[in-house]
DNA sequence: AACACTAACGCAAACGCATACGTAAATATT
DNA sequence: AATATTTACGTATGCGTTTGCGTTAGTGTT
């Protein structure tokens, strides 16, 4: 494996000749470009991205930021969905990825964070429901390019990518109502929480659209399989025919409160979740959910990075995946319509 | 935010000087040194990895490949798992983490991957059952530090941590023994995947050492939620009272199975996993199982790796990090036991 | 007081590439 | 045929560090 000089070597010409031959720049005879493209795929050319760097002040390196408060967010699934296809989409265009999860440090001051201070990546495609709107700001003020995805706030200088919560949210509770129900309580999460706003402002739409009042909301600060449990012992108070539950874990959660209390699904209580996460399919019922295709989210934000980082003037993007309603099982038609029928 | 050179300039210094104050190099009088450092973070100063990295062909980024075949098991929780425990470890020793999901391409010649072509990390963690022997061998011969992680050959010339896969199977296959099942068969993967392997073999292990005829194994392709599901259906043949899944997605799956077919469990049928992963507690009925520290697993992977890199000579090593039953409702008396006793 | 020795620091080369600029040859223009 | 323009390539500088080596001043030895 040799460098750039030996090779301008043994072909007898210049490094400059051959770095232009490499990078595709004009300025070159067809012949001796290809005389050097063979050779140096011949020798297995083995250029320094250091070298390159320095000289470009370009890394081709992107980094995958994530915050979250201590631990169980982190590796979710949902996440790392996204973080998959962000590597996905940048492998394509040759980049390549870098992983932080954050801390309290650096978001206090993102001028101490090594990847920005130090120069390590082009740029950071930025996710977690609570960064603060400070640490963002910073970061844009730094000249870092940032996109910014499953996440927003109106008041971030940055692109953003996101997917239609609201409308999803919108398409599942219409899905309820059409089904007669009309005791119907949400489960929700953190209230500074985009997604979760949202999800709530679309559940809320679908009811005042039909001259409904609007749902009770019950809030928590989590939304995992526990707190949907919690969520749903008080929910049952309310004595709903349906729990609209903002992510499929908290509804699983309350699928399971509400088995043990003897409650059948769907014939006595209709459930849905949201982001058709894979156990979603695979639940005892199976969970009418809206699919939020993370991949996707990730590819997009990628390539909105991209796009991004080659024009930098380029007006503030912000981007929105569109979500589909999935009908499974834990759904049904109201208990107060089945007696009607018979 | 200001350069080496310029730190130089404004406190009169060469920045050779201001170089070996920053890292900590000796023939410094101490309080020049503790000046050029007040002064480092009162300008914030803003040093080039790459300008470094040029300087000492090190670049302190490791990355984390993960190779598998298309599709299912590149997020899956339990490596997702793994790389945050990667990043944790690499980032308190002031280190940063590459993501690469590697392709064909890049398995079938690793001098084309760019990774290490470029020179873009110190060295790799690699993950994924199917990575072929001869990629690692390659990478060897390259002089590019690996350490393999959640697998295992013999032939392999690099460093490995696994857990301690057998040891885990035989304690849930004791644990089942012990509960006097002996019509007993285990839903297994690929047989050319090590962890498969491995627990396969501390499964028939407790049997031979009770000095019982092995059980019967059935294989698959995979090791997913609907491979558990088929591999049930033609197990029930056998009318077995336990079966042993080789991790928890096929025991779900099985669990499914077992339920629609009209199965009590664990009246009926006992059914164990492995992994330990989220949902085994909160399935239906939670999972006995065994429990591995995927996190654990991650930070031992880089810890080896940074002892790797700074004692390349030191002898080959495989660490194993033990794992531990975890007993929960899926498992039971077996049923003949339960008859006696009444 | 002359010397050796050490500590503290500066000088400058090197790392491997990209690129602005220069030069010579080839081609076009008149 | 003389000049202007373009094309094709080489020269040399710069990117921002690290580090081997040299120099000076300070300390200790005889």
């Amino acid at each position: 494996m040799s460098t750039v000089k030996q090779l301008a070597q043994t072909l007898g010409v210049s490094n400059a000749t051959i770095s232009r031959a490499l990078n595709g720049k004009p300025g070159l005879a067809a012949d001796l470009r290809s005389r050097i493209l063979e050779e140096a795929s011949r020798l297995n050319i083995r250029r320094s991205s250091a070298a390159r760097s320095l000289s470009t002040s370009k890394t081709d390196h992107v980094c995958f930021a994530v915050y979250h408060l201590p631990g169980p967010l982190a590796s979710d699934p949902f996440y790392m969905e996204i973080l998959m296809g962000v590597e996905q989409e940048l492998r394509q265009a040759g980049m390549h990825t870098m992983l932080e999860v954050l801390g309290e440090d650096e978001i206090k001051d993102p001028a101490r964070w090594r990847i920005v201070r130090e120069q390590r990546a082009d740029g950071i495609i930025l996710n977690g429901p609570f960064v603060p709107n400070s640490f963002i700001v910073k970061l844009h003020t730094l000249g870092v390019p940032v996109v910014l995805v499953d996440n927003f706030s109106s008041h971030t200088p940055v692109d953003a990518v996101v997917c239609d919560d609201r409308g999803g949210a919108r398409a599942v509770a219409e899905h309820i109502l059409k089904l007669e129900h009309r005791r119907v309580v949400v489960l929700a999460g953190p209230i500074d929480w985009y997604s979760n706003q949202e999800r709530c402002a679309g559940f809320v739409d679908a009811f005042l659209e039909r001259g409904l009042e609007a749902p009770k909301i019950l809030h928590s600060d989590a939304t995992t399989f526990e707190t949907g449990q919690e969520l749903m012992r008080s929910a049952l108070k309310a004595k709903p025919t349906a729990v609209l539950a903002v992510n499929d874990a908290m509804a699983m959660g309350a699928s399971d409160t509400a088995r043990v209390a003897g409650l059948r699904i769907p014939e006595d209580l209709s459930i849905t979740g949201f982001d058709d996460i894979e156990m979603a399919a695979r639940w005892i019922t199976p969970l009418t959910t809206v699919r939020v295709q993370k991949r996707y989210l990730g590819r997009a934000a990628a390539r909105q990075f991209l796009a991004r980082i080659s024009d930098a003037d380029a007006p503030q993007q912000r981007i929105n995946i569109s979500t589909s309603l999935i009908e499974r099982s834990s759904s049904g038609i109201a208990p107060q319509e089945q007696k009607r029928k018979k």
